[in-house]
RNA sequence: GCCGGUGUAGCUCAGUUGGUAAGAGCAUGCGGCUCAUAUCCGCAGAGUCGGGGGUUCGAAUCCCUCCACCGGCACCA
């Protein structure tokens, strides 16, 4: 039999689950669905990922060990997933005992194959932060995280030698342009690659930094990195959670979706990792865009954080499922709102597939007393559109094209509500003689029906499976009906069910209700505004610039030396507009309280303030000669 | 800065290898129907397909250039 398998990333466990969470997860599980009704053998996979120092530091806070914390973390995640109809087959833990041992028998294999080597690591400490910087991302010869200070350290750790797998990485993307998607991710990637040479990875930590990690085999004073421990999941689930039958492996996956953040980690790492072991590569790895909320990045001090429970709880999971995959193509960003959630739900799913279902059960029920008429022929127009809508969705959901499946589906909601509107059939009712053919109408837009509530199953399988209760069949479900889908399945002669709205129309009244808004003009008065007292904390001073020299290696920073009461060293970018020389003696504002930080190796101890786009720049210079020093306010 | 991408009707976007493709959905206006969740169906708007130049018998679709925006990397206050 034919198998597929789907995995999501395994998220980290100590996150608050939100719409980005969701919306892979989601995806992952309408293939699932789908080709469980193709037929196939599926295995849906999720988990979480639960080593490393935030874990463990997290569970530090509230005394509890690190498992015991992630116990009770883990379920934020799976009760999410009921909610949200996720059909997955499997859950992953990475503290799974067995998952450890494979991770441990990998690191091993690696270990004898000369693929990881132990090798001085130098960088810079930072003690309380627990974490290593490297020179670049230094601030100030400082802790960019906490601005502590930080101490160099040399120790031996143990490195994945990458680097040596650059070329052949480069050849297979270049040969299976399916590997990567969408495209622009896959130049990205290619870009990536080909712009400077790989280093390898350093997959350990000494356990007197971190404990919460998988022990190597090789030397139990280090645990693993947890990318190494993390990626593995998507193999060693297949060893012990994945359905044990006969030799058949279920490695490689068919698809890893993933956020575009951690492409590089699965484009780069986990592809370089399965190549040292041997292993063939998964089939593709997708990578979604963002949502941004309201036109704007989704943050926690911002507060518009989107609560998939929430959105469920007000709008339902099958109007949310749907709108995620309705609303953008998948791989690119998209904006959330209730305004855009509402209209969705309004015109697609109320007013043309929900009424279409409650018209047509209606007709059924005042001319037919709710029983299946049998048809005297078939309309083969609707019939092969109806029948032929799957193969299109197959093609569309292999390049995970979500959009355009459901394009595909609704072209058959308008086509019934079309066909409605030209047969007229509460005409023919009037008129008892014209009975076979109205029986041929309603028995058309019922089983057009049918075929509509099995397409739209894997995104909305609730929905779906309301529908075909009313039909008498919600049990076909089970089986793989899109393997045959074949017109005529409805049987003349059952008794349709009652149901109520599938999805009510929701008024402006009602969004109100529906509790915190994402509204335009709220979010605007309460986050738009900072206060007086907040403004007061930047320190404007005006300086005098006493010299200007252009930064060697740099196009457009300048290193400029500013008398604002004290000389200070600012690094501006602003070499494309101005010369050096133009700006000595200049009056400027400076702010003199921004937290130094090091540009191009040159510390900057303020910011000149100044307008403009890239080339065409204007710096803010006092209108009268004031005295350097002087506070801006 | 380098690399990649985007710029098409009010909005969101489709537009294979250049030639009846200037389109869809939403929103708006008008008309029709009444089975239905004030739903459905039909018709309409005219957008110099970012600007300029070029190739061609012919370009939204190829080339050059400019502008704006986005993403990745890099030296991103």
């Amino acid at each position: 039999m034919e198998r597929f398998y789907v995995t999501t990333p395994i998220y980290y466990v100590n996150d608050t689950p939100h719409i980005g969470h969701v919306y892979t997860t989601v995806a992952a599980d309408i293939l699932a669905r789908f080709n469980r009704l193709l037929g196939r053998r599926v295995f849906f996979l999720t988990g979480t990922d639960e080593h490393g120092q935030k874990v463990q530091k997290a569970a530090q806070e509230r005394g509890l060990s690190p498992k015991e914390h992630a116990d009770i973390m883990v379920q934020n995640f799976k009760t999410l997933w009921k909610r949200m109809n996720i059909s997955n087959d499997a859950f992953i833990r990475t503290t799974d005992k067995e998952h450890i041992e494979v991770v441990q028998k990998i690191l091993q294999r690696l270990y004898e194959k000369g693929e990881i080597v132990k090798r001085p690591y130098k960088g810079w400490y930072c003690t309380p932060d627990e974490r290593f910087w490297t020179e670049k991302e230094l601030v100030d010869g400082r802790c960019p995280d906490c601005g502590r200070a930080v101490e160099e350290i040399e120790e031996d750790n143990y490195f994945f030698l990458m680097s040596k797998y650059q070329d052949a990485l480069i050849r297979h993307i270049e040969k299976n342009p399916q590997y990567i998607l969408p495209e622009t991710r896959r130049n990205e990637v290619m870009g990536f690659l080909k712009s400077r040479p790989l280093g390898d990875l350093c997959i350990s930590r000494p356990k007197k930094r971190l404990t919460w990690g998988i022990t190597l085999p090789f030397d139990d004073e280090y645990v693993t990195y947890v990318w190494f421990d993390a990626l593995l999941n998507y193999y060693s689930a297949t060893r012990y959670l994945a359905p044990q039958d006969g030799e058949v492996s279920w490695w490689p996956a068919d698809h890893h979706i993933v956020g575009k953040d951690i492409l590089t980690t699965h484009a780069v790492y986990w592809s370089t990792m399965l190549m040292a072991l041997d292993m063939p590569l998964p089939k593709n790895i997708f990578a979604h865009g963002w949502w941004t909320v309201d036109g704007r990045k989704m943050s926690k001090s911002l507060g518009n954080v989107v609560d998939p429970f929430e959105v469920v709880e007000n709008y339902g999971v099958d109007s949310f499922r749907y709108f995620l995959f309705r609303e953008v193509t998948f791989g690119l960003d998209g904006d959330f709102s209730i305004n855009a959630l509402v209209n969705r739900i309004n015109s697609d799913l109320a007013n043309d597939l929900g009424n279409l279902v409650s018209r047509c059960l209606a007709m059924a029920r005042k001319y037919f007393d709710s029983v299946v008429p049998e048809p005297t022929l078939t309309e083969e127009e609707i019939k092969s559109l109806a029948e032929s809508i799957v193969d299109r969705m197959k093609r569309h959901l292999e390049t995970l094209s979500f959009q355009k499946a459901l394009d595909e589906i609704w072209m058959l909601v308008s086509t019934l509500n079309k066909y409605i509107d030209t047969k007229q059939p509460w005409s023919l009712a009037k008129s008892p003689e014209d009975s076979s053919e109205l029986k041929n109408i309603i028995y058309t837009i019922l089983e057009g029906i049918r075929f509509l509530s099995i397409y739209i199953y894997p995104f909305m399988p609730e929905s779906a499976l309301k529908i075909l209760s009313a039909l008498g069949m919600e049990d076909s479900i089970k089986k793989p009906v899109l393997k045959e889908a074949k017109w005529g399945g409805l049987r003349p002669g059952t008794k349709l069910k009652k149901m109520g709205a599938l999805f009510p129309r929701i008024t402006k009244e009602q969004k109100k209700e529906k509790g915190k808004s994402t509204d335009e003009e709220e979010i605007v008065s309460e986050d738009n505004y900072i206060r007086i007292d907040e403004f007061a904390k930047v320190d404007l001073r005006i300086g005098k610039v006493l010299e200007a020299e252009r930064i060697q290696g740099s196009n457009k920073l300048l290193r400029l030396i500013v008398d604002i009461g004290e000389k200070r060293q600012v690094v501006a970018g602003i070499g494309k507009a101005y010369s050096p020389e133009e700006l000595v003696g200049k009056l400027v504002v400076v702010v003199s309280n921004l937290k130094p930080a090091k540009l191009m190796g040159v510390e900057s101890q303020g910011m000149l303030l100044a307008a403009g786009t890239d080339n065409e720049i204007a710096i803010i210079s006092p209108e009268k000669d004031v005295p350097a020093g002087v506070r801006v306010k």
